[in-house]
DNA sequence: ATAATGAATTCTGTATACAAAATGCTTACT
DNA sequence: AGTAAGCATTTTGTATACAGAATTCATTAT
């Protein structure tokens, strides 16, 4: 269920004579935003898993919406490719197939050490720290791995894409890295070979260090997309190509 | 006004006897997928220009639809940053200033000379001489420059990315490329210029030229990257920051 | 004349309604 | 029993309806 419209409403503090007027404004979110999220979200956790039929008067239903927002939230999540959407027969949750992984990777590789790289040239302090933070919380949930560890991955990387200053390699990553994070679980490296890396990757960005983070960025996400190109070249897993 | 739903029906050819069953397939097209289309060239070439404001009733009525199917395609555009939605407000065409065309090109040059360079090495015939036909269009439209070239520009690039094999790259240049290409009229390099270099890069390519490829196509959008990004340094036309 | 107030209008955000397609189920037929 | 046909149900794609916010415009007060 998901809390009522609150108006774009100003109110005044203080008594008869504002000398100082506050101005808070409340701002309205579009029930269509909060249910992309919500199900992005549900796709990423799993709760809706690859190839599951989205009906929507039910998930409508489900989120306590009609079905006019939930549409705008699906098409959006088509365009990121989390949802195919089939001609009169309905949304599906997209399965990916190591190929496509291995394109994610390519793009990954490409786009996140500029990313580092600039976030480490023109890092603030709030921002520099709130990595360090990030790869320490990734390290701390290193020591037991679950499902957390994968969120805690996702913002580490899209931290460090805020701090690059680039919006629109943010956007690309918050559309297009989920699909990664949604989808490596069986197939990554170690998590303390991982929390190694981000430690460093921070450490980098912290010093300035600009070509050290593209460096220690490059490597990172190069040895996943190697561990997946393996995959997909033995053929292996060659089960379930394509349908949604 | 946009032609209407034809329903996703088989048609068996042949007379009584049908040793060959063939199918035709005639595949419905969500109209929310035509809208977006055609919403998306209407920006393109600049008959809804940045900054207007895109009103719903008019503009479904306008493309004789109703505003469900509109709602999803401004969803999507949205998503693909063409549009801006400011929350009971309305959508507007979005306005980019240099800084933003600067991101694009900073993703361009980190993505598109990996997908010049796949294409090289991936290529079949087919795709290869459809660039080297590109290639040759705008040669040819660059003798009498025009609006017409700023499509066959996108073609070119967008022909390349698809070659590359790599969905996820044509993807997000269908996305993020028309940003560039629908607001750099002015401040490009001379068409003869780029007819050169995208001769140069196509030829690359026919010849299974991996390395020439990338080194071509990242010269190629280096150039036009720091033509703005000189723009952006010299600060000149800080005129209209943000807004939509 | 300018600013402020308030009513009328427009427009957005969301829900509901409805037609046509797809699906599933029952029944008839071989 | 297995297959096909036909009917009922579900579900999509789209249109329409409606409440409330934003905007506009006229009117009044300063």
């Amino acid at each position: 269920m998901i809390s009522l419209p609150a108006g774009h409403t100003a109110l005044t503090s203080g008594p008869a004579t504002p000398i100082l007027r506050i101005v808070y404004k409340i701002h309205y979110r579009a029930i269509g935003n909060q249910v992309y999220t919500l199900v992005k979200r549900m796709i990423l956790v799993g709760e809706l898993e690859p190839g599951r039929k989205l009906v929507q008067d039910e998930l409508a239903e489900r989120l306590g919406v009609s079905r006019t927002p939930l549409l705008s939230a699906l098409s959006k999540l088509e365009k990121e490719m989390l949802v195919k959407s089939v001609a009169r027969r309905g949304m599906f949750v997209r399965r990916f197939d190591t190929e496509e992984l291995a394109q994610v990777y390519e793009v990954r590789l490409r786009l996140e050490p500029y990313a580092a790289g600039q976030a480490a040239r023109v890092r603030d302090d709030a921002a520099a720290e709130a990595i360090v933070q990030r790869a320490h919380d990734y390290a701390h949930l290193a020591a037991e791995p679950n499902t957390d560890m994968r969120e805690a991955d996702y913002e580490f990387h899209m931290d460090i894409m805020r701090a690059s200053g680039n919006d629109l390699v943010f956007n690309i990553g918050s559309s297009y890295n989920i699909i990664a994070v949604a989808n490596t679980l069986g197939l990554m490296k170690t998590p303390a070979e991982s929390a190694y890396e981000h430690t460093a990757i921070a450490a980098a960005i912290l010093a300035r260090d600009e070509i050290g983070a593209m460096r220690h960025m490059f490597c990172h996400i190069d040895q996943a997309r190697r561990k997946i190109l393996a995959k997909v070249q033995a053929g292996t897993d060659r089960t379930a190509p394509p349908e949604y």
